[in-house]
DNA sequence: GCGTTTAATCAGGATGTGCTGATGTCAGAA
DNA sequence: TTCTGACATCAGCACATCCTGATTAAACGC
């Protein structure tokens, strides 16, 4: 797999980063409506929001002393992509089985 | 997320099991073509099987003493439609932030 | 200036996950 | 039946990951 994928996909396979993901896809928020939104701790949800950022998933959007997020929708089409590739080629293949020595 | 999607994730954000996926998407394969292919002891992969079975992102197909393992392009196309159209939302509501308080 | 608020970073402890050797089970060959 | 090979399961250890409280830095209002 594309180790951009496999970044993409630790990072989303948490919980909380999952629902994080999910309510940025519907609109930009900042770090206390996370806060309030999912009911975890300030610290613990700037790290999680570290992982995603390190990831590729979301941008800061600095705007004063507030940071707000924005999910790239290009990094979850990258993956969806990957995915839908990978089912294509193994429907290609379903009958193909290597014989055992 | 569906906790359906989150259990593939999971299952997906490991590099053994990654690799693993992979070449199922190439073709059927037994457990000893896994092992010489990943390099891998057997236990291991063994193990990484089973959650990938559980996961319902593989089926095992018992042949004789072989057991071939058949990857499910269900599976990795439902993930693929699934950020598809987290992408598809993202994109709809890259405007809209909400304000703060 | 000073205090408050937002949010990032750090160090710790608890829990989860992956890897291992040993063991158990089942199918086929001698 | 007995033996061998393929595969699954189990218990233990090592390591990674998550969560937390405390601290720090920066931006705003007073």
């Amino acid at each position: 797999m594309s180790e951009t994928a496999d970044g993409l996909l630790r990072a989303l396979a948490d919980p909380l980063r999952a629902r994080i993901i999910e309510l940025l896809a519907g609109e930009q928020l900042c770090t206390c409506h996370l806060v309030e939104l999912t009911g975890a701790r300030q610290t613990n949800l700037s790290n999680h929001l570290r992982v995603l950022r390190e990831a590729g998933l979301v941008e800061p959007q600095p705007a004063g002393r507030y940071t707000f997020y924005r999910l790239r929708p290009e990094a979850l089409t990258s993956l969806a992509d990957h995915y839908a590739a990978l089912a294509d080629r193994a429907r290609s293949a379903a009958q193909l089985r290597r014989p055992c020595a």
